[in-house]
DNA sequence: GCAAGGATATCG
DNA sequence: GATATCCTTGCA
């Protein structure tokens, strides 16, 4: 759930989204981690209490959100790649169309892949690093996580490889710690086999 | 298939 | 201080 914020906040209206798409990274150990360099200045949270958003820029471009996990003094977090679109969607689009200036093409607010991957959905849910530490479990918070009414069964959960992190060791590089729901539209990329 | 784009970690 | 690399995306 994103409350548009003040000023910079984006566009107006709540943007709400169910999560259909994770990845976890979990300790210094694994090797496609950025906790695997230890503690630094910009994962430190990651090792901080869990409930926390840990927001990073990558390929110079997009932003991404993590959910820090683990109990203080553990480093993990939890990547989220995708949402389905549940509430605000011209908001969505008309924030995705602001965070690309030098592009075109029509972004409809119908289009179930609104926020499909993890930088397009920072786009289209106006998420930047200014959020990482927002304790997520807030309900004040600008931007939170809510529990759904009915959890999804466990049958529609599938799992792959991480993605993006060939330049990680094994095991880890094919450790199946991508989690999708199978009955989604709004899945980045291809969805596992069943 | 590949360029855009800037912060980050590492090395000198 | 310099540089290789990166948990991506959308267009050629």
């Amino acid at each position: 759930v994103r409350d548009a914020g003040g000023a910079d906040g984006g566009p107006a209206g709540r943007r709400i989204g169910r999560i259909v798409e994770v990845e976890a990274y979990v300790g210094t150990d694994d090797r496609a981690s950025h906790a695997r360099f230890g503690r630094t200045a910009r994962n430190a949270v990651m090792f901080g209490p869990p409930g926390r958003a840990y927001v990073y820029l990558v390929y110079g471009m997009y932003d991404c959100l993590n959910v820090v996990t683990e109990p203080d003094g553990r480093a993990a977090a939890i990547l989220i790649r995708a949402v389905e679109p549940v509430a605000g969607l011209d908001a969505m689009a008309a924030a995705r169309t602001a965070h690309r200036p030098g592009r075109r093409g029509s972004l409809r607010p119908e289009d179930p892949r609104l926020a499909s991957g993890p930088g397009v959905l920072c786009a289209a849910f106006s998420i930047g690093r200014e959020l990482t530490g927002t304790d997520l479990l807030d309900p004040e918070a600008p931007l939170r996580l809510e529990l759904p009414e009915v959890p999804l069964p466990a049958s529609q959960i599938g799992a792959t490889a991480r993605v993006g992190i060939d330049y990680a060791l094994e095991p880890w590089r094919s450790l199946p710690w991508r989690f999708v729901d199978l009955a989604s539209d709004a899945v980045s990329g291809s969805r596992p086999r069943t």
